[in-house]
Formats: C-alpha cells, structure tokens, sequence
RNA sequence: GGCUCCGUAGCUCAACUGGAUAGAGCACCUGCCUUCUAAGCAGGCGGUUGCAGGUUCGACUCCUGCCGGAGUCGCCA
C-alpha cells in the first residue's frame, strides 16, 4: 500500500482526462511527493508546472483547470494552489490511517514491498575479494552496501542473484602460491628469513600452510595442488566472516572456470562481429608520460563509441588477455543467464574503471543490458578520534573479524549504511558503542525496544494482542499531532523503498529508521509532561488500544527497515548493556 | 597533464535524482529534570551550498571554466 501512488494515478488520470492529449514521457514527470513544509498540506504534485509548455498556458493556469477534479478525488479535503505552480494537498487523516492495519497485517518482512521492479532479473555482484587474504574493514563496507543493496532491490521486486565473482586467476594467485610455498618449507622446519619482495608477508599464511602440511604432508611439489588448497582454504575463511556478518550470495563464480570454459573468446568474437575490435595504436596518456612508454600495435575495443574516453586495449604484450577483457568475458557470462540489470559493487580506487565496464556492457548486449557500478569509499577506523591506520600491503590492515569481535555484526551493518557510499566513512568504535542519543544505531534500537516494552506493559493490562487483532482496532481516537506525524511517516515507508532501490542507495533506509525513531521519541518524551499522552490510559480502553495499534506499527516499521539493512531488531537493550559491561 | 568522485552551519553528515523558506546530530547559549516514561527534555544561535558564469517558471542537484581534496592513468586486479 503506497498512498503517494495510489494519489498520484489517480492525478494522471484526472490529467489524461483534462488533457487528452498528454504525452506518456511528460505524465512519467508529474510527481507526487510530501511537501518539506508540513503546513503545505499532505502532498503536492508539481503537474501544472509540467504541463505548462504543452498546454500552452502558464502554470497556475493549468491547476486552476485541475482544481476541481483533484478535489473530487477520494480522501481528499483541501486543494491549494501554490508557488510558482505547486497544487497542495490536504488528505483526511483516515487515509492515511489506514496504512496501520496495513503494517500490522504486513508484519517487519513484507512492509514495503513494491513491485516496482517488475520481476526483472538483477545481478548484484559484490565483496569479490581476491582470495588471497582474510577480510578488510573495506570489504566489510562492500559486503554490507552490496548485500543490503541486494535487499532493497529484492524488496522493490526486482528478481535479484547476489554473486561473489572469485578472482581466482591470475597473478596474484601465483604471487599466493609463491607465498605459501614458502610458508610450507617454513611449517617443515625450514629458516626461510624476512619474507622476499614480491611475496604476501601477512601472517595469516601461516595458518594456510599449517592446515596444508596436515593434509598433505611435505610434499609441495605439486604447485596446482598448493594453488587449490590455498585458494579454498582462505575461500573459506571469507565464508565464514560473511556468514557471522549476515552477508549472503546465492552463487559463487569462478574466474578462472569463465577462462577455461573459453568465454573470454565468445564475448571477444561477440564484439568482433559487430566490428567493435580492431588492432590499433594508442595515444600514450596525456601529460605525464610513463618511463616505459613504446607504441606498440594491439588489440583495441573501441569503447569510445560508448562514451568512453580512450579505446581499450584487450591483449597484453604477451598475448594473454587483459584484466579488462576478463571482465568482458564475466559480464558476458552475466547478460547470457538473461540478467538485464547488472550491479557491480566495487572500491572507490576502481572509479577510472567504470566507464570502459559499462560501454562494454552496452556493447555486447546491444543495449540490452546495463551495468551499474556502485563505488565503496573508504573506511577511517579511529579509537576516540585517534585514526587506527591500515594497509593492507603492509599486512598491519584492520580485518573484518578484529572489527566484528570488537561491535558485533548488528553495529557494523547499521553504521556503515549511515553514510552515502561514495563518502569515505569514519567509523570510531568508541561512538558507535555509546549507549546515548548520539549513537544511531542504539538510537533506533531503543525504540524498538521502547516500543516491545509498552507492548508488555499492555499484554498485562489487555491480555494477549496479537497483530491481527490490532489491526481491527478503531483508530478514531487518534487525533494529536504527534501521533499523525508519526502515522504519516509510517506511511512514506513504501514511497522511500522505491526511491532508495532505484538510486541503489540503502543508507536512505537507515535515515528513515533514524526519522521513525526520532519521531517515537518526541512522543513517548511527551507524555512525560502530559499524562493524556500516555500510550495506556486507565479507564480509556478505546484510546489505549488505538494508541498501541500505533506503537505496535512503529515497531513494525522500524524493523522492516532494519530487516532491509540486515539488523535484527532488538526486544531490550538490557543483554547488550551486560556485554558492554 | 587527462579522466572519475568529492567540496553544504565551527565539526560529522542529509536533502525524496530539477521543486517551495537547504535540514539533522555534535559543539555553543537559555530554560527544564526529587520521574507513571530522563542511558535526558524543550527552545535558541548558526548558510552567498568552494568561486564565476550558463541552461529555465525554479539549481545543492544539470552544462562550461577556474580553486581545493581524494582516487586513477596500456602489459595490477
């Protein structure tokens, strides 16, 4: 139940009615949104203005001939003309009350769903770390923004795979075999000295060949067979770091089984087919010239025909192909299982990457497909403001684990959706642990919890009440402002699952959660100066109940957004005190 | 030097993808808190959205040029 849309069809056909002649492409424009200001009414719509050029007349013109009909639309009690052009409008609260059986009935999982998307089949492709090493609070970043970007566009209808594309070809998979390999002759007694340039010094490796030498033995002769034990053996380490974060895929895909499985060839003959390759010399870069700069003849996709800035090139110099026509082959491989949209969540260091990935997307697909290429900033890890630094080519990097024994799952996900992705985030573990309005995370939790709390002092007082009973309850008693903020709030949920699957951008739910919370807040808080403002009222049973339909949807509300986010919600926040202690 | 991202209150960040008077929290100032519910509450202060142009009914948002920061720049992934 999305009221906004429910409003704004029935302006488009009010639109179409008084304007027969409107295009679709200018009906697609004429919004429906909720004014900033509260005293503008309920909802404004901005169709005169949009309808100004095609009708001929200046915008309040056109809403003067819309008035009328707007008026007549059910729910509606005011309609003002506004602004450059703006139409107000003012709803009867029982419209909007309605949406509390609505959330009741839902229940947290399905309180928001759209089916914006339409079922269209989705790839989101996120952590991907190499592996050749445990986690970073980098990955986590990713994980946590892919997975709940995951979420939000499963939830507005998109028929979403979450796929972890495993860089297991490669060089840097030789640089870990060479490393483990030393790290066995190690494990067997060997002084093998400072670890050599060239080589992963991190200590984790040692771990690796520990496990190797038991299964195996002394023998690494077999260096596919050192590759492959290494490989799963840290495969599986992410795995498990993933699955104590919550982070889920449905498919894991192998690099280097798309390499041997030939499809970098098909996506390359693909392009050939439509004369998009062609051997060529390139330009050297612009401005600084690199050392070792000589024009050389190669294999070029002419990514310039889509909007790229240079042709890419797809050999290397010894014929092997490029990490770039790898990723042709692996988007190929994406397009043909019939995925229309496709996300690719990768760091923010990958930002010159994204226009060639995308105009060979729109190439091979002949404009079928489109790719997404989300980027993940940085996180600055501090300890009361001090920053923690981390490399991870120096082997002293912040791992997933340190940060995830250090604050839990719920903490990272919620606080690292806080922030819009592409901003670097700074994440202090002694804030986000705070037990104090400051902190968002326990913010929104408290009012969960506040929330299970007056429901048991209600269950005592009512006896049991369960969702589908409130949900029958007379809301007629509820008229205060406070409560209609909250009512109308609730109500806009549907409306911001839409707008932050389509711009990709979960942290918009998190700030929802946080508007939800703040908002329950200012109520509970006044009821503390006045007592007609409790949730449960002696001797006013009508009230009370309604009140806690009410109460009992904010909670509803709050965890279907932390749901979209991975968090559970919590019933108390007494337990994690006892953990923090 | 080319390209990408970013620049919003003293600080950390939002702003519904072009909408109305740019919003929160922190900090600061004023008042409240011996509790049905204070791990606080109510209010106030704070802005030429880096600068200069342009596009239009309307710009933090789109375009151009500067300034400043980060990332990246054929044979790393």
């Amino acid at each position: 139940m999305n009221i906004f849309k429910t409003i704004q069809q029935d302006i488009h056909k009010l639109v179409h009615r008084v304007f027969p002649s409107v295009t679709d492409a200018t009906l697609a424009r004429i919004s429906v949104e909720p004014p900033r200001d509260a005293t503008h009414g309920d909802m404004a719509t901005n169709a005169a203005m949009i309808l100004s050029k095609e009708a001929g007349k200046p915008p309040r013109a056109v809403a003067e001939m819309l008035v009328a009909g707007l008026a007549e639309i059910p729910g509606v009690t005011r309609v003002d003309i506004a602004g450059p052009g703006f139409i107000n409008i003012a709803l009867k609260p029982d419209a909007f009350k309605l949406i509390v059986p609505h959330v009741l009935e839902s229940g947290p999982k399905h309180f928001g769903d759209s089916d914006l998307g339409g079922k269209t089949p989705v790839n989101v492709e996120y952590v991907s770390a190499n592996p050749t090493g445990p986690l970073t609070v980098g990955h986590a970043r990713g994980a946590i923004f892919g997975d709940a970007t995951a979420n939000l566009m499963a939830k507005a209808g998109f028929a979403v795979n979450r796929e972890y594309y495993i860089n297991d070809a490669g060089r840097q998979v030789e640089v870990l075999t060479d490393s483990v390999t030393l790290r066995i002759r190690e494990a067997l007694g060997e002084n093998i000295g400072e670890i050599p340039a060239g080589h992963y010094p991190g200590e984790y490796l040692k771990d690796v060949a520990k496990a190797y030498v038991e299964k195996h033995g002394s023998d690494f002769s077999d260096r596919a067979q050192v590759r492959a034990f290494a490989i799963a053996f840290l495969l599986n380490e992410i795995k498990i770091d993933l699955g104590e974060m919550g982070v889920v895929h449905d498919e894991f895909v192998s690099e280097a089984k798309i390499l041997g499985d030939g499809e970098v060839e098909s996506a390359l003959e693909a392009l050939t087919s439509q004369g998009l390759i062609y051997q060529g010399v390139l330009e050297p870069p612009k401005g600084k010239l690199p050392d070792d700069w000589e024009e050389r003849e190669q294999t070029l996709f002419k990514s310039t025909q889509f909007g790229d800035d240079v042709d890419r090139p797809l050999k290397k110099s010894d014929g092997s192909s490029t990490y770039f026509a790898n990723d042709i082959a692996h988007f190929f491989h994406q397009y043909k299982k019939g995925y229309k949209k496709l996300v690719c969540v990768v760091g923010a260091d990958h930002g010159g990457y994204v226009k060639r990935a995308k105009s060979a997307v729109k190439a091979m697909s002949a404009g079928a497909a489109e790719l997404d290429m989300p980027l993940v900033a940085i996180v600055h890890v501090t300890e009361n403001g001090n920053p923690v630094r981390m490399s991870k080519r120096a082997g002293t990097f912040i791992t997933l684990r340190d940060m995830l024994e250090r604050v839990g799952a719920g903490v990272m996900r919620f606080i690292m959706l806080t922030r819009d992705a592409g901003q670097t985030l700074e994440f202090d573990y002694a804030r986000v642990t705070e037990q104090s309005k400051d902190n968002p995370y326990f913010y929104v939790q408290y009012a969960h919890a506040r929330c299970c709390s007056v429901m048991k002092h209600a269950v005592a007082m009512f006896g049991d009440l369960p969702d589908d009973m409130l949900a029958k309850t007379s809301l007629a008693s509820l008229e205060r402002p406070e409560e209609m903020a909250l009512v109308k709030l609730i109500a806009t949920f549907p409306r911001v699952v839409e707008q932050a699957a389509v711009a990709e951008e979960p942290h918009r739910i998190a700030y929802f959660a946080q508007d939800v919370a703040s908002a329950f807040h200012a109520w509970w808080n006044k009821g503390r100066d006045d007592g007609t403002l409790r949730f449960l009222i002696e001797g006013n049973k009508d009230l009370s109940m309604a009140r806690i339909a009410l109460v009992r949807s904010v909670a509803v509300t709050i965890a279907a957004a932390l749901n979209v986010i991975g968090v559970p919600p919590l019933q108390e926040l007494r337990s994690e005190v006892e953990i923090a202690a």
